[in-house]
DNA sequence: TTGATAAGTCAGCAC
DNA sequence: GTGCTGACTTATCAA
């Protein structure tokens, strides 16, 4: 039983039928085109050999592209999602607190009204710049 | 210079190279399983070319998911950026109230008390139930 | 050349 | 079988 590692699990085919170059996926997209171009010639390899290790390379690059396209597009997602619930949560605080407030104006403003009854009642005259409201 | 329609630009092989049956792709991909058996045992057509001309159709029909799910997923985006948006606006329709009603509340308590002071000025007891706040 | 993305293909899961 | 979705390839566009 030994171990399979199996990371990748490929279901499409190699990108090169014969491994041309012996260097890991992992290596040729990480290595500089500089590079590469020295590898290539210092092995003594074909014209089409190149074209065809220069097109795995760009395979590859493509696929961490399009799962980096992938990630991008989840985490806006999220990111929306977050937002939103926020919003939410903001929402909710000032859905509270209006209703609160209204509550204490009116108190204040009966209590108001009743001093100006009280005034009325007892026949108290008041400063008509203190009559406002 | 004849008309060349080129509808679908193709980028990728003909998913049958040679076509076994002539039967267009959206026949193909709306016909009943039914019917597809019953043309395809009335052709001479091998096992083969049944089992290729099934996947040619659920081919296309991956075709059509795929399409689908990429709608679905721009839906459900734009579903979440135009919530957001909504709850951006009462938001903001409560964070113009707000400050209003604090100010409105404030003009009544100052009314109220300058009522308190005048009373107190000119010696005028008010009952204690009008005293609160 | 590099990076991003739309469309298509395929595998694999769930019903 | 059908439908959906993640991962991959290819074409294509922008920088």
């Amino acid at each position: 039983m030994t171990s399979q590692p199996k990371k990748s699990e490929k279901r499409f085919a190699p990108l090169s039928p014969p491994p041309i170059l012996d260097i890991s996926d992992d290596d040729l997209v990480s290595i500089s085109v500089r590079d590469l171009n020295r590898h290539l010639k210092l092995k003594g390899l074909t014209k089409d050999d190149i074209v065809r290790m220069k097109q795995r390379r760009r395979t590859l690059k493509n696929r961490g592209y399009a799962a980096s396209c992938r990630i991008k597009r989840i985490e806006q997602k999220d990111e929306l999602e977050v937002e939103k619930s926020q919003e939410w949560k903001d929402l909710e605080v000032m859905q509270d607190e209006l209703p609160q407030m209204r509550e204490e104006m009116n108190n204040i403003r009966s209590q108001y009204d009743a001093l100006k009854q009280f005034a009325l009642r007892n026949k108290i005259s008041i400063p008509p710049e203190l009559e406002h409201l």
